[in-house]
DNA sequence: TTTTGAAATGAATGATTGTTCATTTAATTT
DNA sequence: AAATTAAATGAACAATCATTCATTTCAAAA
């Protein structure tokens, strides 16, 4: 019985895990598709960069599909997990908003290819999987929704219709990943940034919120 | 010698010209690889759809790959000529970026799949055909940067930078493709215009800008 | 040590499919 | 009508891979 204890450990130490195996293959198949493509990734391929053989990969998950579907949840996830970070902690609506819409282009700009997995392959899977990601890219997009929402509640955005906005600025941050990557950066990530946030401001503020604005100290000059 | 003619007219009726059946192939190719996607469609399907066999297929093309870059090419041409169509005959500069946006977005809505098959698979050809796409590509937007700067000339719009605002409005055309094919469709065509273009043109106006439009006749109520 | 069973291997399988080419069909010319 | 050239066919080929499974490795338990 001295050896309960010590399986314990291996599990917690090695992290030769069964969750832990798992989350090595689709890390592998993330970047593997992210860089290679998916139908031009072999699952052999996979197995090599997770350090197993290609037989092993099916004693964790289905399909090749299904660590297609869960190279594009987890990076999903991921923009899940980071905006809210940049969010909390901020009580201003405007800054609440800057903060989100900024960190959403900073979490597609460190990866962009990822960003593309979900463009390029969510056809591919079967109604099921893309409902799962749908449902993912919808919640994601509601912290930015609310955002914006609360803008306008303070009366600092002007009555406009929230869903149009909120998926303007979804493209947005997406569309740093599509554009740079088929043309080519032509800007910073940070000139980006910046311009696009004073676009999407000036078209949105009220009166009151170009004031509140400049109250906050982010004058633009002149 | 009688049947020059005759041959000439076979031309002309049937249409049996090389050229016309190399567009059945692409235009197959490119109904297929929208729908289906291109790794799920076979060249059998392809020469099926065209009406012809598989084996005919590689005289007119040397590759399912060329098929590709020929149905990407040949969405991307549409657009190029289907802009400047609305362009032309306009001579106000706000009116004719106002038409070139719309006419872009109208043109990827008809075609929803066919626009992003240039996002979906670029990535796989290789780069001589890569860089076709892309000067392609350029040349579309170079006619809504020339919009924009009209207006700007004119002191209509704001001194912003001309390449970040024209790869803005080219990104929300083809947003519509992508954000209605994963997300579903939230709005009508319409509406998505008319939302997106008032908040571009908010955003750009100077005040003689936005005076003029007035004067235009485009007065929004209140 | 011996037993047990999970973890892992990787060669073999089977199905798919892009591409070729010997052959046929059809049209054009002489 | 005969000859020539072009267009088209579709069965066969070759290569690729996802997936399976008989076998081995290895650590924990008895």
């Amino acid at each position: 019985m001295k050896n309960i204890q010590t399986a314990q450990e291996r599990t917690n130490s090695t992290g030769s895990n069964s969750a832990v195996r798992r989350r090595q293959f689709v890390n592998a198949a993330t970047d593997l598709f992210s860089n290679k493509g998916f139908h031009e990734t072999t699952v052999k391929e996979i197995a090599e960069k997770a350090g197993a053989s290609p037989g092993l990969v099916y004693n964790y998950v289905r399909d090749k599909e299904e660590l297609l579907l869960l190279a594009i949840m987890g990076v999903l996830e991921s923009y899940k997990k980071e905006v809210p970070k940049a969010v909390n902690g901020q009580s201003d609506p405007i800054i609440r908003f800057s903060a989100a819409l900024t960190a959403y282009i900073e979490v597609v700009a460190n990866k962009p290819k990822a960003t593309l997995l979900a463009y390029r392959y969510t056809a591919i899977l079967p109604p099921s999987m893309r409902d799962q990601i749908k449902q993912l890219e919808i919640e994601t997009n509601r912290i930015i929704s609310e955002c914006i929402s609360d803008c306008i509640a303070a009366g600092y955005f002007r009555e406009i219709n929230v869903e149009l906005i909120s998926y303007r600025a979804v493209l947005l941050a997406h569309g740093w990943a599509l554009k740079s990557w088929r043309l080519g950066k032509l800007h910073s990530v940070e000139e980006y940034i910046e311009g696009n946030l004073d676009l999407f401001l000036t078209a949105l503020f009220t009166d009151k919120g170009r004031e509140h604005y400049r109250d906050l100290g982010f004058v633009k000059s002149k």
